[in-house]
DNA sequence: ACCTAATTATTAGGTTCCTAACCGTTGTCA
DNA sequence: TGACAACGGTTAGGAACCTAATAATTAGGT
C-alpha cells in the first residue's frame, strides 16, 4: 500500500559538487572528480534500487532483511544475528521485524532453551511474497549493466574492488585522521 | 555536538546477496555480481562519508546545502532553488534550514520584490565552519582515489558514466517496467 | 477589476535509520 | 550461592527524508 513511486526527480543533486573540483586548488582534480562520479552514481542507484523495491510495496531494510532469512535455516535466525548480517543496529532490526510481522511475512517465536532470544521464520506469505518479487528484481538488476560487456564488468568490478579495500583501510580509524583539520 | 561517531560495524551487510548470485540462474551470474558490487561500493562509500561529515559534527544533507550556498551569491538562494540543487523536496529543506539557522550557520530573510519568496544567506559562522571542514575533506576523498593511477581513474569514471547513463534512461519509466512481474 | 490557477514556504504525519537507556536472562567467579 | 558483568530484545527520542495538505502571494484571463 505503499504505492507508486516519486519520480525521481533529484538527480543534479551533485552537478554542483562537479564544478566544485576547482574549488579545491589544493589537491589532484582528477581525484575530485573520479570521488565525486563514485559517490553519485552509488547515491543515484540505491535511490533508483529503491524505487524499484518501492514499485513491489517493499523497501531497502525489508528486503535485505527478507533475503537473509531465506538464506538461514528456518527458526535460526535471531534478531541480534540480523543485525549482525545486514549492518542495521538491533533497534532498527525490531522496528523492521515489527513491520514485516504485522504484515505477516515473518513471525517471531521465543526459543525454548534461551529465554533471552527471539527466533524469526519466515512465514509462506513471507516466500510468496519473495517469489513474487525477484523475478522482476533479477531483470532490474541485469538491464543496469546491461550495457557494459564481459571485459568492462570485469574492469569495474576490479576497480570498485581497489576502492572497497580502501575504505575498509580507512574505516578504523575514519575519525582520527579526519579529525585532524588544517 | 552531535559528536563522534559510530565505529562502522556495519559493512557485510551485502555478503549474503553475493553468495545469492547463483540464486538467480535465470541470468547472467556476472550481471549479478557487478550489480551487487556497485551497490555495496555506493552504499559502503556513502556510510563512511557521512561518517567523516559527522566527525566534523555534520551530515550529508548540511553539508551539500552549505556548499551549494557557498555556489551561490549572497542572497540569491530560496529554499525552492535549493530543493532543485539538492534534489530533496522543499519540505526537506525547510527542516534543514530549520537546523541550520539554529546554529547560526545561515539565516533566512524575506525577499523585499516577491514576498512569497525567503532569501536564504549564508553567515559568517557558516562561511568559517566551512573553511574549517573542507581541507579535512578533500584530503579524506584524494584518500578514497589514491589506490587508483590516472589511467585506472579515467576508466572507472568511463564506466560509471555509462551505468549513470543507463540510470538516467530506467529513471522515467521505472515503475512501469518493473511491475510487470514474471 | 476579479476570480482562478500557479507558486512559495511551511506544517503535519509517516518511515527508516540512529544512539541511549531499559529490563529480563544467562554466565561468571568469589 | 549470590552479586555482577555481559548479552538479547525492546522502547524512547531524535534526524533526515518523504507525501499531502495548508496559508499567503503573485500572475493570468476574461
Amino acid at each position: 500500500m505503499p504505492g507508486s513511486l516519486s519520480l525521481l526527480k533529484g538527480l543534479p543533486r551533485y552537478d554542483v559538487f562537479l564544478q566544485e573540483a576547482k574549488c579545491f586548488p589544493e589537491l589532484d582534480a582528477s581525484a575530485c572528480y573520479t570521488y565525486l562520479q563514485l559517490l553519485r552514481t552509488g547515491d543515484e542507484l540505491l535511490a533508483l534500487d529503491e524505487q524499484v523495491l518501492n514499485s513491489y510495496g517493499t523497501r531497502h531494510g525489508r528486503f535485505n532483511l527478507l533475503m537473509i532469512l531465506l538464506k538461514y535455516g528456518d527458526g535460526e535466525a535471531t534478531p541480534a544475528g540480523l543485525a549482525d548480517k545486514t549492518g542495521v543496529t538491533r533497534a532498527t532490526i525490531s522496528g523492521l521485524l515489527d513491520g514485516l510481522e504485522k504484515d505477516g511475512l515473518i513471525k517471531r517465536k521465543p526459543d525454548p532453551e534461551d529465554r533471552r532470544l527471539i527466533r524469526v521464520h519466515l512465514t509462506s506469505a513471507g516466500h510468496a511474497f519473495l517469489d513474487k518479487v525477484r523475478p522482476g528484481y533479477s531483470r532490474w538488476f541485469s538491464s543496469i549493466v546491461e550495457p557494459l560487456d564481459k571485459e568492462e564488468r570485469r574492469q569495474l568490478v576490479f576497480l570498485l574492488e581497489k576502492i572497497r579495500t580502501r575504505l575498509s583501510e580507512l574505516a578504523g580509524n575514519g575519525e582520527s585522521q579526519s579529525a585532524q583539520l588544517s
